[in-house]
DNA sequence: GTCTATATCCCGATAGAC
DNA sequence: GTCTATCGGGATATAGAC
């Protein structure tokens, strides 16, 4: 790690830059984030990231995908840690929530920065974990049905999603505790779906 | 309605404004309004508004304020045409999809625009038509059980706004028959939290 | 209640020197 | 690979005339 102050002429801008980026948007949030910013705490001028990245979109595109890695770690783990499939599945939909506070600058990124994910393929690339964990544990929960499976990640997943927008909002209130009583719920919600599903494939 | 070009000065600019916001919206997103543009599009100067809105935020807080009114009445109508309390909180699950897939400038204007709900008071009390209907609603289905009834309106909430969300972020794709394919599923997922919520008051 | 004019600030992005 | 310098654009908000 360069001091306060150190010029980053030695190839590793790219890297500094995707930091900088988080603790910007971590201080500002996504809207307000900015290359200038970003510079200005690098001690660089506004011209030098441009040698990396074509425009600020490819810059938080690299946010992003930092943010996809970490958050495909927090899965599995979580998925690690359970045994049965259905508290597997449980205990992601908490972890989606305990990413979305706990990592919020990655996870505004992800879902509240305007990018486009189909203008960036090395960001496509980079969901491709998430999914596939979430796929890999919902079809042991389904093991027979691939419709009653997709039925099921889907509504697993719009409700971490939901969750998770609503805590990061402030609808639920501030702190830690408010956290882990949304992320309770987020697991007790995935039971109920669960238990539920039936008719999740049932026709309105 | 004024003709194109025509002024505002006989006092409808506020009104004129809050429309000429929406349309902005529609067209380029909340992130990206302005009230320089709002302003342009009825002929005013930027100076304008100010007589009107104290700031940005003001103006959009009206927006905000009119988008739960259209809210509040679609629901409203939605719980009317359902017979059971339970087919009630899926319509209304239904048509928070719906609504923000139809009225989606007033939709981001309430979830995506960075707005405080709390410097804004007017904006208060103008969710509390669509929590009064919410709660409503899920105590006729859990009558006997307030904790039930609190932790089945927070679950459906997240889950209609993980689906809406998700849908206006392009997760799921473009097109009319999308909007109807996932109002059909938040529909289904609020049938499943009803089937399956003793598990949303079990300790995890 | 609106207009003219302006102060002030910020941004993204590029050209060309080193 | 970074710097200097700059172009060109847009925004919020205010002061004072009408």
């Amino acid at each position: 790690m360069p001091a306060k102050g150190a010029r980053y002429h030695h190839g590793d801008l790219r890297a500094a830059l995707v930091d900088a980026a988080v603790a910007v948007i971590a201080e500002r949030g996504v809207r307000d984030f900015s290359m200038a910013e970003a510079s200005r705490r690098l001690g660089v001028t506004t011209a030098a990231p441009y040698r990396h990245f074509a425009d600020r979109d490819e810059l938080l595109a690299a946010v992003a995908a930092r943010g996809l890695e970490v958050w495909a770690a927090m899965l599995s783990g979580a998925a690690d840690a359970a045994d049965t499939p259905a508290d597997q599945l449980a205990a992601m939909a908490g972890t989606y929530v305990r990413f979305a506070a706990q990592q919020r600058p990655l996870f505004d990124t992800l879902f509240s920065s305007g990018l486009d994910k189909s203008l960036h393929p090395e960001l496509q690339r980079a969901w491709e974990p998430v999914d596939a964990l979430l796929t890999a544990v919902v079809q042991r929960v389904c093991d027979d049905d691939p419709a009653a499976a997709e039925a099921l990640a889907d509504a697993i997943e719009a409700t971490a999603h939901g969750y998770a927008m609503l805590l990061t909002d402030g609808e639920y209130g501030q702190g830690p505790d408010v956290v882990d009583a949304t992320a309770d719920r987020a697991i007790a919600s995935a039971r109920a779906l669960i238990a539920g599903r039936r008719a999740l494939n049932t026709p309105v």
